[in-house]
DNA sequence: ACTCGTGTTAGCTG
DNA sequence: TCAGCTAACACGAG
C-alpha cells in the first residue's frame, strides 16, 4: 500500500499520461472521499481545465491545473491507485505495483467499478480514476499542506537531526509523524530502522549526533532502493516481518510489539 | 464470526 | 499549550 515510493510512482503515472489533456467531465459523487466538498463542486472547477503538473511531498500528491485553476489534491490513502487510460479506453499507466496485503494477485476482484472513488474523464475519451477499496483516500482542492515535514527523500541531514530528534518520543513513532518528515509509512520506518540498526522503541533524545546521521542516511537510501525497485514491499527486512521471520543478516528471530501504535518488526541482536 | 491492517486525524491525557 | 497516545474512520482479506 502506498507509501512515498509508491506515492512517487502514481505521480509519474499522472505527468507521464494524464497532463495536457482538456477535461470534458469529473465523477465526485463520492461524498467520503470528496469530503468536505459538495458533490459538483470539483466537477465545476475543474471541467474545460487541464492538468498541467503532478507534484508530490511525502505520501500527498497534487496537480496544478489550466488558466490559473485550483490545486487538485490526490491522497491515495491505504489501499488507493491510480489509473490512467488513454484515448482508446486503454490503461496506459498505473495499478501496476505489486506485493502487499491487498497487492498482487488481486487483479480479478480489483476491476470492481464501484471501487473507483473518483474519476476524471478526458476529452479524447481517456480518464484519470482513483480506484480505492477501503475509501481512506482522498480528493480535494487546494489541499492544506503546510503541516506536513520536508519530504524524506529530500530533507537534508542538518534538518533531520534537528526535527527527529526532537521531543521524546520512540523513534519509531517520530519517523512516522508526517509533520516531522513527510512520506514514511509503517514498512518503511521498520526498513529504515533495521538498516540503521536502531531499536524502534528508542526514545529520540536518547539518540546521538551520529546515530542520528545514520538514520537519516538510511532512510535516504531505503527510500531511494524501494522507488528504483517499484515499492516499498521489495525492503530487505519486509519479507521477514512474519511470525518465525529472521533476520536476513544475522539469524536472529525477528520480535514483534506494537511502537508508535503500528505493528512493528526488529531484530532484537542488532538493532540496540 | 472475528481480527487485522503499507494511513490519517480528532480528541483525550498528563 | 503541547507532545504523545488512542480510537475511529471504511471495508476487504484471512
Amino acid at each position: 500500500m502506498p507509501e512515498l515510493p509508491e506515492v512517487e510512482s502514481a505521480r509519474r503515472t499522472v505527468e507521464e499520461g494524464a497532463l495536457d489533456r482538456e477535461i470534458a467531465d469529473v465523477d465526485d459523487s463520492d461524498t467520503w472521499e470528496c469530503r468536505p466538498h459538495a458533490p459538483g463542486e470539483i466537477r465545476d472547477a475543474l471541467r474545460g481545465r487541464r492538468l498541467v503538473a503532478a507534484r508530490r511531498r511525502g505520501k500527498s500528491m497534487w496537480c496544478e491545473t489550466s488558466d490559473d485553476g485550483p490545486l487538485l489534491g490526490l491522497h491515495l490513502g491505504m489501499s488507493g491507485r491510480i489509473l490512467v487510460t488513454g484515448p482508446d479506453g486503454e490503461r496506459t499507466e498505473g495499478g501496476d505495483w505489486l506485493g502487499g496485503r491487498y497487492g498482487g494477485g488481486a487483479e480479478r476482484s480489483d476491476r470492481k467499478p464501484e471501487w473507483d472513488r473518483f474519476t476524471i474523464t478526458f476529452a479524447d475519451g481517456g480518464s484519470l480514476r482513483l480506484f480505492d477499496k477501503r475509501r481512506l483516500g482522498r480528493v480535494r482542492l487546494d489541499p492544506d499542506l503546510d503541516r506536513l515535514g520536508p519530504d524524506a527523500q529530500q530533507v537534508r541531514v542538518g534538518e533531520f537531526r534537528e526535527r527527529v530528534g526532537r521531543g521524546t518520543a520512540p523513534v519509531k513513532a517520530r519517523l512516522l509523524d508526517q509533520s516531522v518528515v513527510a512520506g514514511v509509512g509503517n514498512l518503511l520506518a521498520d526498513e529504515t530502522l533495521w538498516q540503521a540498526r536502531l531499536d524502534p522503541r528508542r526514545r529520540v533524545d536518547t539518540l546521538d549526533r551520529d546515530e542520528l546521521t545514520g538514520l537519516h542516511r538510511a532512510l535516504r537510501r531505503a527510500t531511494t532502493a524501494a522507488i528504483r525497485r517499484g515499492g516499498v514491499h521489495t525492503g530487505e527486512v519486509v519479507a521477514h516481518r512474519t511470525p518465525g521471520g529472521r533476520c536476513p543478516r544475522c539469524g536472529e528471530e525477528m520480535q514483534r510489539a506494537t511502537v508508535g501504535g503500528r505493528t512493528t518488526w526488529w531484530c532484537p541482536a542488532e538493532q540496540v
